[in-house]
DNA sequence: GTAAACAAGTTTGTGATACAGACTAAACTG
DNA sequence: CAGTTTAGTCTGTATCACAAACTTGTTTAC
């Protein structure tokens, strides 16, 4: 153990974490997409009480980094918008939340 | 349970979060302070690696929620600033472990 | 058949925030 | 006393979350 292995310590968990998935808002939004496999806008815009501009946005973000599928369509005319996690939404939505149990088990009691 | 109970259903958790705390690099800190009980500016410095402009303003924020109390003394005629939390910031940190907890557990396997 | 109302999103504007780099003030060094 | 080090603070900037305004198309009212 080297001297120059410094601050390696236990706090230090928190600086690994994907702030993609940080930010409350798409952690609820990847949730749901999770165990739903797969939601409508409308459907996320109820469950999470968002404008719609911001689930819009922030539905926009989850795409350009690759966590979520946007497969836009019409249904009776309208337009239909619907999401679901892609493959590596999915691993990184389990890697951030084993991320978060480290660092909740790196404090003692 | 009247059927204006909607929408509580478990990704929800996400949303009561304590934003001061849900950044990562003052969570670095608050755990810090919450084992070591108190801490000066140059040891966080050096634990954490961040820069001295952002610590100091990390500082600043948590100081302004009242969950930090910053001490400045002189020590061998420098400045020197201790940190320590308060018991409301202790509580605060206690909190928002267990409301993460509670959004990890939230989601089944 | 045109105008008002509605539906489903997207774009834009704004205020807050995280971070780094420049700056400051005091003390020590030669 | 000029320069350097130490210990922080202040300032500038890029990013972000959010809401309000806008857009595109459909349905309803007259």
């Amino acid at each position: 153990m080297a001297s120059n292995e410094r601050k390696q310590e236990n706090p230090q968990a928190a600086a690994a974490i994907d702030r993609i998935i940080h930010e409350p808002a798409r952690y609820m939004i990847m949730a749901y997409l999770y165990v739903v496999e797969s939601a409508d806008f409308i459907f996320l815009l109820n469950q999470t009480g968002f404008t719609r501009g911001n689930l819009s946005s922030h539905i926009a973000r989850l795409e350009e980094s690759g966590y979520v599928e946007v497969i836009k369509e019409f249904v009776a005319k309208k337009p239909h918008t619907m999401l679901q996690l892609t493959r590596k939404g999915r691993e990184a939505f389990e890697e951030y939340r084993k991320s978060l149990q480290q660092m909740l088990d790196g404090l003692p009691k």
